[in-house]
Order: structure tokens, then sequence, then C-alpha cells
DNA sequence: CTGTAACTCAACCCGGATGGTAGACAATAG
DNA sequence: CTATTGTCTACCATCCGGGTTGAGTTACAG
């Protein structure tokens, strides 16, 4: 899963993005728009800011801005820059990469394997998808529609 | 990310599958083959028997198998079942799906749409492969090899 | 040159999940 | 009836996630 950090992340640059070459934008206004914790959002603008994400102006007419133009910026750069890596173990991230714990010998892991395949595909996705593409918006699920049909194992209680 | 349990259990259940029909494996041999904690690999042992996944016996030629024949178990229902979920949040997980807390509106939300995507090709690809399948292994990263060109970001120090 | 509206930063904090361990108990083979 | 192997509940320590506090800085307005 993506840490709720992670996903603030990702819509404030969104925002940062709807609105790149306007100048400015106000934290507040991100805030409000995204349903985004004010005080939160400060920390958060202000790693990407330290990571030279965002440009950021304080005083009267402060706020924050894209520094690199949303064109060149990619859904999977945000997500390693927040969470370190696409994979779902340690042991398949190629640029975050280190060795699980109490695992087998890399090459002889078929775990390791099969998320590798996941990352890979994973980040053929979201680098891919940059900033500035417009994104097809998908409807909320209706109770059951619109899923696939229900997997072959559904046991236990969750 | 895959929590530890999560792996482990995975790793249990293929040792588990290699042993398809050839009686009960012991926890210690699983523990020793996979290097696992004996400890803890009971509890997860025990979890996916109470979830039907795996038969145990006790005594002196005890162990576990699987309750379900190999073929019949996919990668994605183990982490499903593990995890409770595919997705990389809360709202765009298909079976297990779940309001993402202060965001916006489900089909308001662009990351969720993504996430969707990512969801389904994952998918894709876990519920293709199943327990009996001969994986492929792949060789360690041998430092720099092997790896895409370097993402267009690279900032920061992590 | 002062007031005030922004952003900055370090420190702290709390609750819950994670990754285990302890230890008493139950079944089964011999 | 005893050794072996699994079961179960409880507990525990640590870390991480998701914030908040509050004091400081910069910048524009007048």
């Amino acid at each position: 899963m993506l840490s709720q950090k992670t996903r603030y992340a990702i819509r404030a640059m969104q925002h940062l993005a709807d609105r790149h070459g306007q100048g400015p934008v106000q934290l507040a206004e991100i805030a409000a728009a995204q349903n985004i914790p004010v005080k939160f959002l400060t920390t958060i603008l202000s790693e990407l800011a330290r990571y030279g994400m965002v440009g950021s102006k304080r005083g009267k007419v402060g706020g924050y801005w894209l520094a690199i133009p949303p064109v060149d910026i990619t859904y999977g750069d945000l997500i390693r820059l927040m969470r370190g890596s696409l994979a779902l173990v340690p042991c398949a991230s190629r640029f975050a990469h280190e060795k699980c714990s109490h695992c087998l010998a890399e090459g002889d892991c078929r775990t390791r394997a099969l998320m590798l395949q996941v990352r890979d595909q994973t980040a053929a996705i979201l680098d891919g998808i940059r900033l500035s593409d417009p994104i097809e918006l998908i409807p909320p699920f209706a109770n059951d529609d619109d899923r696939p049909a229900a997997p072959k194992l559904h046991l236990g209680d969750e």
C-alpha cells in the first residue's frame, strides 16, 4: 500500500501541475481542494521542496509551484521519491534494491522472480504517465458491478 | 510492500507445493529450508490451516500439507488472503474495496484511476501463476547491470 | 520600519501494526 | 505413558505512520 503521505504528495503535485505556470499556489488552497490536513501538508510540501520538486516562496504572495515541468515528472518518479521503491519486496526493487531479511539467496527465490515481474509491469505503467497527462477517471464501483469473477479462493472471513 | 509475514507465508506454501502428495511436512523442515523463525512460522501455518489452505496433523509423524492442490492456488490468492488486497490504495481494490480517508470523491480521483490500472495488471500476473507452476529464477543484479536507465528524476539522497 | 501573511524546521507525540516470543495444552504414534 | 509435533492465547518491544506544536524566517504592504 502507498502511505497516506505518499497519496497526499501525489494529489498535491497533481494540483500544482494543473496550475502550472500560474505563479505560486498557496498551501491553504491545495489543502482545501485536495482535502489534506493543512499542517501535515506543510511538512509534505517542504519535503518536496527540499527534494527540488517544487519551488516555494514565503511572504504575502508566497506559495508553491512545480520546479520541474509536469511533462518531465512521471507518477513513478513521485512514488519512488516518497516511498523509495515501486516493488512489493525490497529485493525486487531496481533502484532501491535491498536484500530481504530471512530470505533465500536471491537467485533461488521464486517470490523475488515473481515480484520482479510485477514491479516491472508496474513501472511500465507508472513511468509512462506524466503529471501533465490527462487521466481518464473511472466511476466508483456500483457494488459488485464491474468486478471480475470472484477468485477461486474465498476462505476465511476478511 | 508485502509484510514479512506474507512473504514467509508464500515461501512456506511454495515449500508445501513442492512436497505435495508426499505426506505431512514438518514445520522444522520448512523453517530450516525457507529460513523462517520457527516460532513465528507456527503462527503463520496455524493461520493458513484455519483458512483451510493447509491441513495439519499432530504427533510423531505430524506436519502440514496443502489442503488444496497447488494447481488451484494462485499467488494472487495467497497475497489477498494474507494482505487483504493486491492494490496500492484501498479504493483501488476490487475485492477488499474501501474508501480512502481524506480523499476526493472516488469518481474524481486521478490517483485511484491510475492505481486501478496498476492493480489490474498486477492481478493479471499474480492470478495467472499457480503454486504448481515452475518459476524461472532471475539471477541477482550484478550491481548496475541489468537495470533500466536511471529515471529522469534522481534527487534527494535516498 | 513595522505588521502580518505566508512558508520552514525541529521536536514531539500517540496509537496501532509488525514481527516476534512464551508457555500451557492437545493429539498421536509407538 | 512418553516423546513428538501441532494449537492457541497472551504478551511484548519496536517501529512507523500520521499527524500537531510552536518558534523562526522571509517577504510584501503600507
